[in-house]
DNA sequence: CGACTACA
DNA sequence: TGTAGTCGG
């Protein structure tokens, strides 16, 4: 689940109104995103919802409705996918799998005592995200006009580049990931919706969207982007997810300050012998990743209508009603979309 | 998760 | 007009 900077983090991060976003482009890690909406778009029992041949259809649902917000919002949306993962990933892949396959059994034990509660969590736990599914949430985007990105590996890498590119104006994931990629600025929680549920809890909290500015968090923490990404690899990545044992953000962050990096710090506070891993080489995944430039500008497109009726109605038995009045609010969405950076464009010459 | 409905 | 509750696929 990515680098786990909360801790030092969270006084950084500060809210942010959808209309501070207003105009601006943000390239959305779609996995991160389609990866939610697969856990959370679900019957009380687990049930994802399914078309009536029994495909899961919650990515679509989720992606469709809340991209057609984002852009009401004037928000532009550019969904960045995975691609091949670098070779350092495969053992957290691996454990990802696991962890499904396990999550997988525990379903089927809730299922057979009837626990309603356990079989959702546990379902939740082992959704995922099939060539497929990302296959069809990249072709109703397309159709609904929405500007993706196929990133050459990981997509947090290729967010961040977009925004440092001035592509896009910010990355949103739920992860912090991009953050050690580089990421000018990373948006959590950018939704619309306000009251979530805690998990576990009958406790509502208020969910808003929150922005951390790089270069403030920096200066905040008064360290380097190498040292940010030093300070992750102790306390364990995608590369690494064992971490340091012992070491968390706290500390981490207290070692990297005191002594610069990794190496000083070895033979004083960190035992040579604790770390597993090739730092160096997980350093330069994050320092230089491999990304692509896409070259030519991320805009909105005209929604094809008729495509989106086909896939959703047609293919996934959508209720039509809903489906072609989300169309309807998106085309009027795309259009004052257009307006909107028009009239900022023109703004720069008066 | 987000749309939509029911109800104060 | 706001929100708790349920449905959607």
């Amino acid at each position: 689940m990515g680098v786990d900077l909360s801790d030092i983090v969270e006084d950084c991060s500060k809210e942010i109104s959808l209309n501070n976003i207003k105009g601006k482009k943000v390239a959305i890690d779609a996995y991160n995103a389609i990866y939610q909406f697969l856990a959370a778009i679900r019957q009380a029992d687990g049930t994802p919802l399914m078309d009536k041949q029994g495909r899961s259809t919650s990515h679509l649902s989720g992606i469709f409705y809340r991209t057609i917000n984002l852009v009401e919002n004037g928000i532009i949306p550019i969904y960045v996918f995975d691609g091949k993962p670098p070779e350092e990933k495969t053992q957290e892949i691996q454990r990802r799998i696991k962890i499904k396959e396990e999550a997988e059994e525990k379903y089927n034990q809730a299922k057979e005592q009837g626990e309603i509660k356990s079989m959702k969590k546990y379902a939740q736990m082992s959704s995922r995200l099939t060539n497929n599914i990302a296959t069809e949430s990249k072709e109703l985007l397309i159709n609904m006009g929405i500007p993706i990105v196929n990133a050459p590996s990981e997509g947090e890498a290729e967010a961040a580049y977009l925004s440092q590119k001035d592509y896009a104006w910010a990355s949103a994931s739920q992860d912090y990931d991009s953050l050690l990629f580089g990421a000018r600025r990373l948006i959590r929680n950018l939704t619309m919706t306000g009251k979530r549920k805690l998990p576990n809890k009958d406790q509502y909290v208020d969910i808003v969207p929150e922005i951390i500015e790089f270069d403030s968090l920096l200066h905040k923490l008064g360290i380097t982007r190498e040292q940010l990404i030093d300070i992750g690899i102790l306390i364990g990545t995608d590369y690494n997810p064992e971490g340091i044992k012992g070491i968390g953000p706290k500390t981490a962050l207290k070692i990297i300050k005191k002594y610069g990096d990794i190496e000083k710090a070895i033979g004083k506070e960190i035992d040579e012998k604790e770390i597993l891993f090739d730092y160096k080489q997980i350093r330069q995944l994050f320092l230089n990743p491999k990304v692509i430039d896409p070259k030519t500008s991320l805009e909105l497109k005209e929604p094809d209508e008729e495509k989106i009726k086909r896939i959703l109605i047609d293919c996934h038995d959508f209720s039509e009603e809903r489906v072609v009045n989300a169309v309807g609010r998106l085309q009027k969405a795309i259009k004052s979309s257009k307006n909107l950076e028009r009239q900022t464009g023109l703004d720069r010459w008066f």
